[in-house]
DNA sequence: ATGGTTTTGCTAGCTTAACTAATTACTTCC
DNA sequence: GGAAGTAATTAGTTAAGCTAGCAAAACCAT
């Protein structure tokens, strides 16, 4: 029912749709639905980061190498460096990183003798793929439980969501998912 | 469907449960769906964050100072400190940043003479609010177009999405064998 | 009141992980 | 075979976090 904590340009919004009070209510609770699921995520993957002490591309390599592999692609430093939007120098350290945790190899590529070709160590690698194995059952499960119809509706929206242009020079789009400080409220 | 860049546990999910090959496509989609939405939010809001040319921690910190000041309460360095999780230390840093940029403005704390009361710029705040409404303005309307019914199961769905638990040692825990992370050498 | 303890924001010095520029080894093209 | 381009690395710089320590103010117990 129109949470204060939200800033709540929600009036606005409002105003143009002519939804019922009901309704209203609903998509509100809906959108908290969406809020608090992106929070869950995000506390999470902060969570195995933080118990992995990787940073935040150290991981995001891992998993792209893994990903790499899975697939049966060679992964170079600089394919890396790429997809991370970091430079070639910073991907260096990076993998000396990754390389004195044991977590990678770096092996003479098959056909460019300049190259590298980036391995993940079997150990990581079946960890990693049990643990994504793990989140992405857990959300299997999920939609697994919903009806045809169900899955349809959710799968609709979804892509509604991530179809609506981003709009480019639109800062500060991120989620109000911040909450007051030592203000009185603490319901959560 | 079925993007062989994801890694495919998949396989193994689908054994658990007993649905019909239809109904593991629909999943699929969905769960691509999902991960679709997810990925556009991120870039999104990291186009914005790099369009104000500020760093994660300084754009939060914005957003939490924003969020107070509509909340009423007064904003001081240390509260920021907490919920940002970093040291009063670095908040300061934070703060000298924002103040450079033209963000924010340090006045002296109404009550306590020796804390700082933070604000936002009118500019700032103004174009944050914008922004924010934008943005949930777009996800009001994809919650709006749907009927009631509809709501409710994508409500559902999310939340049973959340709610399943985290499992904090999901990570992808085994360093491998030589130097595990996890502090059994006493200095750290 | 008054002296001791806690809190608040700040300064100083250190570490990490990004960056740019230059270097080395190899490939490709003429 | 030599010029030009490309891949990864090294060296040195910057950004943003950390801990330790400080002065001023607040809180607290006589």
């Amino acid at each position: 029912m129109m949470d204060p904590r939200v800033l709540d340009p929600a009036q606005r919004v409002v105003s143009r749709s002519n939804l019922s009070e009901t309704e209203i209510d609903e998509t509100v609770v809906l959108l908290e639905a969406l809020r608090r699921w992106r929070e869950t995520e995000e506390a999470v993957s902060e969570a195995s980061r933080r118990y992995m002490k990787l940073g935040d591309n150290d991981m995001r390599a891992l998993r792209f190498v893994i990903a790499a592999q899975e697939h049966g692609s060679i992964v170079t430093p600089s394919a890396i460096a790429e997809h991370l939007g970091i430079s070639t120098a910073s991907t260096t350290k990076l993998l000396d990183r990754l390389t004195a945790a044991g977590h990678i190899r770096r092996l003479p590529h098959p056909t460019d003798r300049r190259s590298v070709a980036v391995e993940v160590v079997d150990e990581t690698r079946d960890a990693a793929r049990e643990s994504i194995g793990r989140v992405y059952g857990r959300r299997f499960d999920a939609a697994a439980k919903l009806t045809s119809a169900e899955r349809e509706v959710v799968t609709r929206f979804l892509r509604d969501l991530a179809s609506t242009s981003p709009s480019p020079s639109t800062a500060f789009q991120n989620a109000p998912s911040d909450r007051a400080p030592e203000g009185s409220d603490g319901a959560d």
